[in-house]
DNA sequence: CTCCTGTCCTGCCGGC
DNA sequence: TGCCGGCAGGACAGGA
């Protein structure tokens, strides 16, 4: 399911419950995801208040007052459901943890393949944690531009596909989003990442921010009603050019609807392109 | 170092 | 209808 877009409209709507919230009961329905959970993290956790949240690349933070930030990846299926003090609701399948606040708010976290993983940082503090160690820039940020994607690719003779999948080089993007970025700039998949030009980097770095921000915008309008809160809200409001459209041509391409979108595996994935519009 | 493959886990979809 | 293979939004380990 996530990728930065629709990590940062769960945590948007984590933010809405959680935000100056005390945890009164935090329920594991098994030990562990595809890590134990944090050992003591019930103990930890339970009578803190949430004093923020944010988002580092597909990474949720909770952060609390006078306990160890909480860390969490929704992995590939990983889903947050958010449940209003007077609704019935009865924990359903692959349900592994449940956070209740003193006013009675639920924050369910489901994830059916277990990818997922949660972390409690240390005193360093969540940026020193492991997962965050050599990331590269937020592509919403500034630290991100043309310049600077082309300063990291100079050193990578792999396709650029795979290259902006890696967390590196740029941290937030995965395998829908990256297809989308290349098409909008025009630029073809398997394309060695240190043969792109400055200009190329440019637009693309462009094209990155363009397509995410359009995505939140698109995963944010619908979170104003919590009972419809779940992480795959996004995908539903957002519609893709490329990816999953095999076969289909592309919304804006010159080939007057003669051309399709192609499917290749590249490093085990698939990657959708226009070969018309991607050369 | 980089790059490539396999693995974790469940659910779903298409083909036979 | 049922079974089976393949595939899925991610990240990491291990080997070349």
């Amino acid at each position: 399911m996530p990728e930065l877009p629709e990590v940062e409209t769960v945590m948007r709507g984590m933010e809405k419950v959680l935000q100056g919230a005390q945890i009164a009961t935090v329920e594991q329905r098994r030990p562990d995801l595809r890590v134990p959970f944090p050992p003591r993290m019930k103990e930890i956790l339970e009578g803190r208040s949430v004093t923020a949240l944010e988002r580092r690349a597909k990474y949720i933070l909770v952060h609390f007052n006078g306990a160890p930030s909480f860390i969490l990846h929704l992995g590939m299926s990983g889903r947050v459901l958010l449940v209003p003090p007077a609704q019935d609701y009865q924990p359903q399948k692959h349900d592994h943890l449940i956070l209740t606040t003193t006013a009675g708010d639920r924050v369910v976290y489901n994830d059916a393949r277990r990818f997922g993983m949660v972390y409690l940082a240390d005193e360093a503090g969540w940026e020193a944690h492991t997962a965050f160690a050599g990331m590269g820039p937020e592509p919403l940020g500034n630290e991100f531009s043309g310049a600077v994607l082309f300063e990291a690719l100079q050193k990578k003779a792999s396709p650029i596909k795979t290259t902006l999948l890696d967390q590196r080089v740029v941290a937030g993007l995965g395998n829908i989003y990256v297809c989308e970025a290349l098409y909008m700039a025009g630029i073809h998949p398997q394309r060695a990442s240190n043969s792109l030009s400055v200009e190329e980097c440019e637009s693309l770095t462009q094209k990155i921010r363009i397509v995410l921000e359009r995505a939140i915008a698109a995963g944010g309008s619908t979170l104003k009603d919590h009972r419809k809160t779940d992480g795959t809200l996004g995908y539903f409001q957002y519609n893709f050019a490329v990816y999953d459209k095999e076969g289909k041509s592309c919304p804006d391409c010159d080939c007057g609807g003669k051309v399709s979108v192609e499917r290749i595996k590249q490093g085990g994935r698939s990657t959708f392109f226009c070969p018309q519009k991607q050369n």
